[in-house]
DNA sequence: CATTTTATATACCGAACGGTATACTGATGT
DNA sequence: ACATCAGTATACCGTTCGGTATATAAAATG
């Protein structure tokens, strides 16, 4: 691994596990086994390097949810986002708690700005499914919002809850637990 | 106001706007017009005033709790438990947001350490109901863990939603908001 | 071989960090 | 009148913060 990705990874490990305001750079280049200067020279700023962290895996994201929002179901759809999700869960749960808990930090904060714009093209993926699906939902009043929040409600806090039980990834995320959640969520908790 | 709520106060809004660790106790004491002595006077240390701002409105959100608890129908009762989450969240949003950015911050951060044992109590809450309701709810399977998850993820990402488009608060939760999130996630989407 | 470019380190900057030793002030109790 | 004590301020502590000026060594380029 090169130096600027041994940079990247261990900076998103501690940005995880301490916070992003909480670490400094004098402590990331220490567990890089490097010195300030060369982290300045990749990233430019503190910033700087989070944000390559996060765009550099945004690209992914864009074309698991591509290969989802083709289904024209609405049930078959909504698993299929739910995998989407899942899988980029799966392939770095560290970086997506990360994303989550810059998401839910403070508006006014550095990372919130960085983060922000990414996570609104999460929820505009999620909104837009509800809204081509509008036909199969009824009138839907309006409520597509609503939908799309409940349902970014839903597979996040399961995803949470995944990670505090399961903090290692020893096993990925079946199909079997996935139609359950979407079952839920589509038809209630009676079924 | 008395200094210490003073303190208090400030400390809770810029906690909230900025984040816990990008705030410094020296900005703190200039929005009070007081100095660092006078808040470590009454707090001991940076941590010491979170943990009181948090402590000072733990009640409160119990007492709602307990009154809603009480309701035996499982759609009644989760309405109840839902009101009391948004009640709460009504008296006081920017407390609610700041209590739900440190639940999902990093794990080794201070602030985590002193938010989480209430955020466990809020979780715990809704379990039980659950659980309270388990012959109504037919054969739960064990899903009890999951529909909790659900329930907060729902509640709480509408909580957010509400607060992205009316932060400062001009009109307060309806019932019938509450009670067509709740049709929601009783009986899904398709209603 | 000389020159430029890329990548790294040493050593440092001023500012801000969380926290404290000490002194003062005004009210309270005796 | 005096002692006590809660509350507040001045001035300071050592440490760490994000960031940089400068040097150097290796690799690519002419």
């Amino acid at each position: 691994m090169d130096n600027k990705t041994l940079l990247m990874e261990c900076a998103k490990h501690l940005f995880y596990t301490k916070g992003y305001d909480a670490v400094g750079v004098q402590e990331i280049v220490e567990r890089a086994g490097l010195t300030k200067p060369t982290l300045y020279y990749y990233f430019g700023s503190k910033r700087g390097l989070l944000q390559e962290i996060v765009e550099s895996r945004m690209s992914e994201f864009q074309s698991l949810m591509r290969e989802a929002e083709a289904e024209p179901d609405i049930r078959e759809l909504l698993y299929r986002v739910a995998r989407a999700f899942c899988t980029y869960f799966d392939r770095d749960r560290e970086f997506y708690m990360l994303m989550m808990a810059l998401f839910f930090s403070a508006r006014e904060n550095e990372a919130y700005e960085v983060v922000h714009p990414c996570m609104v093209t999460f929820y505009d993926s999620v909104l837009r499914a509800f809204e081509r699906a509008a036909d199969q939902l009824g009138n839907m009043r309006g409520r597509q919002r609503q939908f799309a929040i409940s349902f970014a409600g839903v597979v996040n806090y399961y995803l949470l809850m995944r990670f505090e039980q399961d903090p290692e990834q020893k096993r990925e995320i079946e199909d079997g637990e996935i139609r359950e959640l979407m079952q839920q969520f589509l038809y209630g908790v009676f079924t």
